[in-house]
DNA sequence: TAAATTATTTTGACTAATCAAAATAGCGTG
DNA sequence: CACGCTATTTTGATTAGTCAAAATAATTTA
């Protein structure tokens, strides 16, 4: 059984090749994990003795496949309790993060997916996340986001990718949530600045880098 | 903080202390805890040193009052927990005792209070075992057992006193849960034996031993 | 291409929790 | 009151995870 300090190093690494595009550097991972470089050194070269990782010295480190199941495993029920802590328990959206952080490793499978069954096989979490499957499927969708989609054009958010409690406390009195429509009006690149008008015909103005957070697709019918 | 470590030391010696009058010895609690004593001792030390529990050498150890405060609250966490999982995720009775044990050390006050909500304030959990209360205040109420109890009266089964699965199914598959109603027909005790009658006139025979892990209250009315 | 900057790895040390096995203290019994 | 049994405590070692700081490699800059 992978302690909790291993299951969090692997899951650091799943979400954090979603974005870098193939291995991620020690630098990124240590302070995703809040330790100094030398500690993730160290924990890597052992969890790619074990067979969990492979670890290109100097360039950087990936899953493999056992690592990938245990990741995807502690992934879905971070994503899963969230949901539960929301929907069941009507907890803060914005802080339901921290709480899932802990229960993630102490939950059983089968406490899990009675969970699942509880909330209705649901396909994403409270901010959009999608939830992987039992058998550790995950529906890894690409998505525009408020700093790259089309203007003008008629949005609905889908997913907030960014978990910190200000963060998704600013989304929420934004009114800015999965679901929710709005359009972006205009984007200004140098001054780093993008324009949106939500539906109650608002008109806010937000950094390109929290736009960048906030995934939509086109809104049709 | 404490760590999930000291709050096992605690709530055992919480536990422990209930039947044991007074001090708890460090072999009752180095077994309670899988640990060799030699183990307990040097962690006693230490909850001494940081106030949670006064260690009289060679004699035992005892909890102050900081140290009855975090017990307690870990008591109320794996008994609510319990309750929730039996009560609202339908798990088997005999089974979630594992679970809680591990989910007691990963779940906060604002999600307990929750659950606490969820569920009603139970004032007990699934085995009879009293819930503390927010406040720290423990039901401690004293019962006879079948052990104990007077011959051929009716009685109601409030609680069972014992933890693991074995016993749990036992109980379970013959019809001893708390509410249940039953009597004594007779004891053996030279031969260590108690037999029982349930309201469905089956007559049973079980040891003194387990008898007494059943708590019972006169059925009146 | 040599020097400087930056990232990574190594080294040595530390803490929490544990065990095995030896030392010690308290018994009770003869 | 000494002897022996049992429980407890000590001692020395081990493992997981961490940090600070020195050493090394790689990359960028001049």
């Amino acid at each position: 059984m992978p302690s909790s300090t291993v299951e969090n190093y692997l899951k650091h690494i799943l979400l954090l090749s979603e974005s870098a595009q193939d291995l991620v550097s020690m630098g990124e991972l240590a302070s995703a994990l809040a330790v100094v470089p030398g500690t993730a050194t160290t924990m890597i070269k052992a969890l790619a003795r074990e067979g969990y990782v492979a670890h290109q010295p100097r360039q950087g480190v990936s899953l493999t496949s056992a690592g990938r199941t245990v990741a995807l495993s502690v992934l879905r029920k971070h994503r899963l309790v969230e949901t539960f802590l929301v929907n069941v328990l009507k907890m803060d959206w914005a802080s339901v993060h921290a709480e899932a952080e802990k229960l993630e490793h102490a939950i059983s499978d089968e406490v899990l997916d009675r969970l699942d069954a509880l909330l209705g096989y649901p396909a994403t979490d409270p901010h959009g996340d999608p939830i992987p499957s039992r058998k550790g499927k995950l529906n890894f969708q690409v998505y525009a986001s408020l700093a790259t989609c089309a203007l003008k054009q008629p949005l609905r958010i889908v997913r907030i990718t960014e978990q910190t409690t200000e963060f998704l406390q600013f989304a929420d009195q934004n009114h800015l949530l999965p679901g929710s429509t709005l359009s972006v009006t205009s984007r200004n690149l140098p001054a780093g600045l993008a324009t949106i008008k939500t539906t109650g015909t608002r008109t806010q103005a937000m950094s390109i880098t929290a736009a960048g957070k906030i995934l939509v697709e086109p809104l049709r019918r």
